[in-house]
DNA sequence: TAAAAATACTCCATAGGTATTTTAT
DNA sequence: ATAAAATACCTATGGAGTATTTTTA
């Protein structure tokens, strides 16, 4: 099985056509017929069940085609990481969330400065749930993200440290003076539904409260009494005066862990890792 | 790059040497020489630094090295996982160490028989550490973990429950009476040393305790007086009359995953995870 | 009957082999 | 001086193109 033949494969089972994927992939349709035939008579396996008006994967081609993206982003990557180690001046891509906590951040990035042999850190800046691509397909090293909202599976990761959430009120809220709230009270204010985020795909669950993009956007309509939100600690401090910040007790706590492709070699991403598990 | 071109150099950075690796790939040397070159110009790196008398790995060529170790790994996880999914028979490989918990693997093993469609479960006996392995390339698809002793790096994985630790001592042992001990009064014992299991790469770590394979040799070891250990719970239940488990207080939890890899799409193996997470 | 995949055939790029040269210790 | 990698040259497999046929909804 070669490369080339798991990018011909993705193309078809993705356009479920061979005259498109053909067309996608830059050449003629029976060269990659013919391609894919022998791909299923070396793995005695039929990926695609064809007829003249269809084609439609089997189990089998579903399985190979998850397979195949995955195997085809590690081999991007593995091209992306060795130029990139070969420069003289080590660069790190950073993947990080718009919202993440200002002052790990900045402290880590201080540290690590301060290592004999630092590399130069650039920081991709991202939406939430983009990291993990970009980790395993090569155009990020290492990344930080927060449990449970993001998950590491196909990563390696250690923990940073874990923060309680609160709520955000306006400061003239009844709630507002509490010294803690529960989850349930939050929610359960009519005259403030919860914001909603993004999810994981960049569409909006539905609800009764507003759509929010950023913290900014999140905190003018929590002041203006249009909604609430629960959000961790870290992101709740340095708040404008007329907003108010409640612990709520039985939010799930929120974890920060920096996070890297497991197979990772690069001397910088490890350094990075080491000076914020000191943190 | 091809598959082709990365286990030439996978061969070439493992043997550091053009003629062997072409003797291991069953190839003469001179279209070797060439397939690397031509890889390092399509790169636009140099990856093995040549002399007559040695060849050496750059910087790139050792990050190379390691990203073409995971794909190939990938790549043989690839067919097996496809043929697989082409059986008739749906048969799912649940790898386990030799130690783990009966009583859930038994429960798990019964709840999973009773699904519809349910596939036949291969248990896979191995040592520990070779799980992650073994996933990887595609030999298992599923398998129980116990962290933090294994380590869940590049695989999605879900919390089964979580125990303590219990010391197994002499049923004469002055400590053996106690509701609770700390790890310190345990270790400190030296009349009975820890004993000493086998490291990832089956060598022993350095110590006074004896060294054990199995549970069987190390109770039995217990029992003569000569050994002592800390183990989870469920491995201590049961035990022989002779022999006495106490709660560790201070040792670290031990938390039982089951894990696979993040890109699996076998419908038999999200199945088993659905009803090892209801357990 | 028409859209689409498969087949027939041709060509040439390139992977691989053998013989030889170059190189560095 | 010699081990080992690189180069020169040759062969042939097989990947890709065009033209055509087969298939089935």
């Amino acid at each position: 099985m070669e490369i080339r033949e798991l990018r011909y494969f993705a193309a078809v089972a993705e356009e479920l056509h061979f005259g498109k994927a053909a067309q996608r992939l830059e050449m003629a349709q029976p060269p990659l017929s013919r391609a894919i035939a022998r791909l299923e008579r070396q793995l005695g396996v039929t990926l695609l069940e064809r007829t003249s008006r269809s084609v439609t994967l089997t189990e089998a081609g579903a399985v190979l085609l998850s397979e195949a993206r995955s195997i085809l982003s590690a081999v991007a990557a593995a091209e992306r990481r060795t130029r990139q180690a070969a420069q003289s001046r080590p660069r790190l891509v950073l993947a990080v969330k718009s919202g993440t906590a200002g002052g790990l951040l900045a402290k880590l990035l201080d540290a690590y400065r301060a290592e004999p042999g630092a590399a130069t850190v650039d920081l991709l800046l991202c939406e939430a749930h983009q990291q993990q691509e970009l980790l395993h397909n090569g155009q990020a090293d290492v990344a930080l993200l927060h449990l449970p909202f993001d998950s590491t599976a196909g990563l390696d990761s250690e923990i940073l440290y874990t923060e309680g959430q609160v709520a955000i009120l306006p400061a003239s809220h009844h709630l507002a003076g509490r010294s803690q709230v529960r989850v349930a009270e939050v929610s359960a204010l009519p005259e403030l539904p919860m914001a909603r985020w993004p999810d994981h795909d960049g569409s909006y669950p539905a609800g009764p409260g507003p759509e929010v993009k950023n913290l900014t956007q999140l905190f003018q309509l929590i002041a203006l009494g249009q909604a609430t939100v629960i959000i961790p600690e870290s992101a709740g401090t340095d708040l404008r005066r007329d907003l108010a910040a409640v612990p709520v007790l039985d939010a799930p706590p929120v974890t920060t862990v920096i996070a890297w492709p497991p197979q990772s070699r690069l001397r910088a991403a490890a350094d990075l890792i080491r000076v914020a598990t000191r943190l």
